[in-house]
DNA sequence: ATTTCTGCAAATAATTTGCAACATC
DNA sequence: GATGTTGCAAATTATTTGCAGAAAT
């Protein structure tokens, strides 16, 4: 059975052969960015992991952060997401079934979900405009349950 | 029946008015916005409207471009899109049904499409999580079929 | 005459890049 | 010791804003 620590260290492993594999360096600044990532479990930008970081190392520098999160996500443990304004969010995606967001505009909480047959008429869409599909997003925007009792209360 | 000619006129009217109603003006500029982004029927980020306008009129501003787009969105009149990269795209909204969009990650062309039995599921996942719906957007991405014919007569 | 607009240039925000000092192989 | 990496500062990209002169009400 998977398990939280499990997969953080199969990431590790992944990463460290990644960087093997092209010949690029093991540095500390990259396992940190790495380990931060993991242990977030959230949907986070540069500047959140940044400040994250900074706590623990305060020399660690922007451009790295962002350097690192390009290498994770070329070699799949982490993922991109744009969620309508113009930041990217970074999820660790290894050992993760594909899913979709549903974004809360009041609290700005983000949810996950998924659903095979949204999933599958996708799949149909495609086909029948002739594309061979390659990957596909869909976020839902509304107010979250927890949101709607707060002003149903006022 | 609806006509494009039709649309555009109607569409002109419900600026017009728009402006009115907040004490806003006429402008030669603003106007020559709505136009441009009506003729052009595609999704057009503000750099191609910007260049598009400056043709007919060198002195128009980006600014201009910008802030009239921002009204255009405010009425209904345009509709705001990000795909992937960080450029916001434009397409006229005005007496179009919503659809979601099929991108080509080749050629870039973005295709249009509706599915009403996504729409629904899309729905019931948004009740089944205690929200209420706001909006929404679907992305596929993939290859089209004039690029896979390109590929395979290599 | 008053109010709002425009175009410019400068500001902002997120991200990228050049480079000299530094760490890893 | 060679090569790749870091952190910084400066550049870049898309967009926004302040402002003085211009246009619409």
């Amino acid at each position: 059975m998977p398990s939280p620590d499990r997969d953080a260290r199969d990431a590790t492993h992944r990463f460290i052969e990644f960087l093997k594999q092209k010949r690029l360096k093991q540095t500390q600044q990259r396992m940190d960015v790495l380990r931060k990532l993991l242990s977030l479990q959230t949907h986070v930008n540069a500047e959140e992991l940044f400040h994250a970081l900074r706590k623990e190392n305060p020399s660690i520098g922007y451009s790295t952060v962002y350097r690192t999160l390009k290498l994770l996500t070329e070699c799949g443990i982490a993922k991109e997401n744009q969620f309508g304004d113009r930041i990217t969010r970074y999820e660790s995606s290894f050992n993760r079934k594909h899913h979709d967001h549903i974004v809360c505009v009041e609290c700005n909480e983000i949810y996950e979900f998924e659903n095979e047959q949204i999933e599958t008429l996708q799949r149909e869409v495609a086909k029948n405009l002739g594309f061979q599909m390659l990957d596909h997003k869909l976020e839902i925007y509304g107010i979250c349950k927890l949101c709607l009792r707060s002003k149903e209360s006022l």
